[in-house]
DNA sequence: CGTCAGCGGGTTTTT
DNA sequence: CCCGCTGACG
């Protein structure tokens, strides 16, 4: 990045190492350099064991790149015995050893959203089944979500509530029940319960807050209340706690980020780092000027000392299939005239909607190469589903679950009928039904019909002759498995349960086309060599860990190719791009109801959407593109669109206006 | 018990 | 338009 180390900011944010400190570290400004460059120092001119450090960052990628970054900076052996994570696998590295304190047994399960739905749908139907008529449970679902996200125990009581408040309110609870006697644990409540840890057992809480003299937390601008109250308590000891982090790119207040964190933080230090290594004042002007319109944020402004640079291309597109052949075509010109390699081009939209018309024109477009023309440019899309969050590697993971923790129900309702056994739905309902009155975890009264328990008979004689054996069936396999977990290689234990419940078969009963059969089955396959893997690099470790990992990204070979290292056109949300850069973007669909989009025009909405455009804009090293189509299909309606007002705040004279067909 | 059609709903997604 | 879920049939 810079020749000769760091910057005078750079160098007093390195510097700055006691007290509460406050990097506002805006887009491309050597953010990542600082803070490898700040643990650097503390470990070799102040002599800070690495005991003593901890890094919070929102993202694996981030920690590995800064653990990587600080390794070649100082001895990699130091480097490796930092505690540099997530804030989740922090927690959860906390939580797998200390949860009983808080009535949980360490084999917990970790639930994603997809778990935390299904469970509020069955629990909501079992609720709503004397009344008769369902009404939509969005309203219901969002209420819980926010609650969630802010670690409330609670639906707050209100003056005048209507049926959906009441309703949400008792769904909660049940819900924070539900989960308890499951022994399962979701994403938020793994940093609520960690908070709940450290507040009713100050012991523990005394071993962190003196291990952890120096306390970073990257990307600050996106922690939530929750993470706030965590760095705190963490930090109350020694009180070094740097916050690093740029309000203008706060993105995630839909996920319960508090931007308000970032503009309030008490800070003992504050320190701007303004000067941007990434992109041509020509595009910093435009992005200044952009977000230079919000109110709630901290004054700052991007500036470089390079040339200019080349002018911001604006051009409008009569329709959606225009504006990708138009942009496809730009960069085709892009890549052969200026050798600009297919990685270092990316186009980027607000919404995934908005790729389509881009695939199907990439898979057609033709490009010059060595004096031949070759069809279709390789482009690769981000934000696709990861391999863990397919159904098929779900239902393993359902099945190791079932087998780590016995109280898992919602684990066992998922795989009970998988492979088909023929229990059915309704027989499932009978026992949910008669285990409203016992409340008896779920495993227990399954094993009870198994051993033909006389205190189920009733219940047993409710069920077919199908029903019954399947459940056996299900019951003794897992006892089985429990076993052999225990006491066997996991990997080669996991091949055996595959073999066994025969899920290539399964798979095929399920999926009509062929191409998919094989597409699942090899998912299964290579989620049995992550296994594998995992194993030989985790010796001690357990089923619950590694199926917990899992979900937290850990095992970074699990997610397929999410980086840039092939050579291939990127396609990504404004989301997703955050932290990335490429030589050219394409910022697309710039029009009014989608960025902004139509559903955050209230004001503090507005500002957010303001600050996805800027995080759009500052992605860009050389050359910036936007468009639009002057029409574009709408719910499978074409409807007329306007430019977004977004563009109207950048300075003309920044923009050349093309032609959309003048390439 | 399993399949298919009809319907409602449809930003963004670090973990 | 395209998806996922529900509910009525075979």
């Amino acid at each position: 990045m810079k020749a000769n180390g760091l910057n005078s900011a750079q160098l007093q944010a390195v510097h700055t190492t006691q007290g509460r400190v406050l990097i506002l570290a805006g887009a491309g400004s050597g953010k990542t350099s600082v803070l490898t460059h700040r643990m650097a120092y503390l470990l070799s001119e102040k002599q800070v064991s690495p005991q003593s450090i901890l890094g919070l960052t929102f993202t694996n990628k981030a920690a590995l790149e800064m653990r990587n970054r600080v390794a070649s900076l100082v001895d990699p052996k130091i480097a490796r015995q930092l505690t540099l994570c997530t804030f989740h696998s922090f927690c959860m590295q906390i939580l797998r050893k200390k949860i009983d304190c808080l009535g949980y047994t360490n084999d917990f399960s970790l639930y994603d959203e997809k778990d935390m739905k299904r469970l509020l749908n069955q629990m909501a139907r079992m609720m709503m089944d004397h009344e008769g008529e369902l009404p939509s449970l969005q309203p219901t679902f969002t209420k819980i979500a926010e609650a969630r996200m802010k670690g409330a125990s609670s639906l707050p009581k209100l003056e005048k509530p209507t049926w959906h408040d009441t309703f949400a309110a008792d769904l909660y609870s049940r819900l924070n029940q539900c989960m308890r006697a499951y022994n399962a644990v979701d994403f938020d409540s793994l940093l609520v319960l960690t908070v709940e840890l450290f507040e009713n057992h100050p012991d523990v809480l005394g071993f962190f807050q003196d291990r952890y003299e120096y306390i970073m937390i990257d990307e600050y601008q996106d922690t939530n209340p929750i993470q706030y109250r965590l760095a705190t308590l963490l930090a109350e000891k020694h009180n070094n706690l740097c916050v690093v982090g740029d309000d203008d790119q706060s993105i995630y207040g839909w996920r319960g980020a508090e931007i308000k964190q970032i503009l309030h933080f008490n800070s003992d230090h504050t320190i701007k780092l303004e000067q941007n290594y990434r992109s041509t004042p020509i595009i910093l002007q435009a992005a200044n000027a952009v977000i230079s319109h919000n109110k709630e944020r901290h004054p700052k402004e991007l500036w470089s000392n390079r040339s200019p640079g080349d002018l911001i291309e604006l051009f409008h597109a009569p329709s959606e299939l225009e504006e990708a052949e138009a942009v496809v075509q730009r960069i085709i010109k892009l890549h052969t005239e200026q050798q600009i390699p297919w990685k270092d081009i990316a186009i980027l939209y607000r919404s995934n909607l908005l790729s389509r018309a881009f695939e199907t024109y990439l898979l057609n477009a033709s490009w010059p190469n060595q004096g031949q023309w070759i069809r279709g440019i390789p482009y690769q899309i981000f934000g696709g589903t990861e391999l863990y969050e397919r159904s098929e590697i779900k239902d393993i993971m359902a099945y190791l679950r079932s087998i780590s923790n016995p109280c898992d129900d919602e684990a066992i309702l998922r795989i009970i009928n998988v492979p088909r056994r023929g229990v059915s739905e309704q027989a499932l309902d009978k026992i949910t039904a008669y285990n409203r009155t016992n409340k008896l975890p779920l495993w227990e009264l399954l094993k009870g019909l198994q051993k033909k328990d006389p205190a189920f008979t009733a219940l047993r004689d409710q069920l077919s002759e199908r029903a019954t054996k399947g459940i056996d069936t299900f019951t003794l396999l897992v006892d089985r498995y429990r076993q052999a977990f225990s006491h066997s290689p996991l990997h080669e234990t996991m091949l055996a349960l595959l073999q066994e419940i025969d899920y290539k078969k399964a798979i095929a009963e399920d999926v009509k086309s062929e191409k998919m059969r094989l597409f699942k089955w090899e998912n299964v396959e290579q989620y049995g060599d992550c296994l594998k893997r995992y194993e030989s690099e985790n010796p001690t470790c357990s089923l619950a860990d590694f199926v917990a990992d899992n979900l937290l990204g850990e095992n970074n070979w699990m997610h397929s190719n999410r980086d840039q290292c092939e050579n291939k056109l990127n396609l990504m949300t404004f989301h997703s791009a955050k932290g990335l850069e490429f030589t050219a973007c394409f910022l697309i669909g710039l029009e009014e109801t989608i960025i902004p989009h139509e559903k955050s025009l209230q004001e503090t909405g507005l500002e957010e959407e303001r600050r996805l455009m800027y995080v759009g804009i500052t992605r860009a090293k050389k050359h910036l593109t936007l468009s639009m189509a002057r029409k574009r299909l709408k719910m499978g309606k074409e409807s007329e669109t306007a430019p977004s007002r977004f563009l109207f705040e950048i300075p003309k004279d920044l923009i050349k206006v093309t032609s959309w067909k003048s390439y």
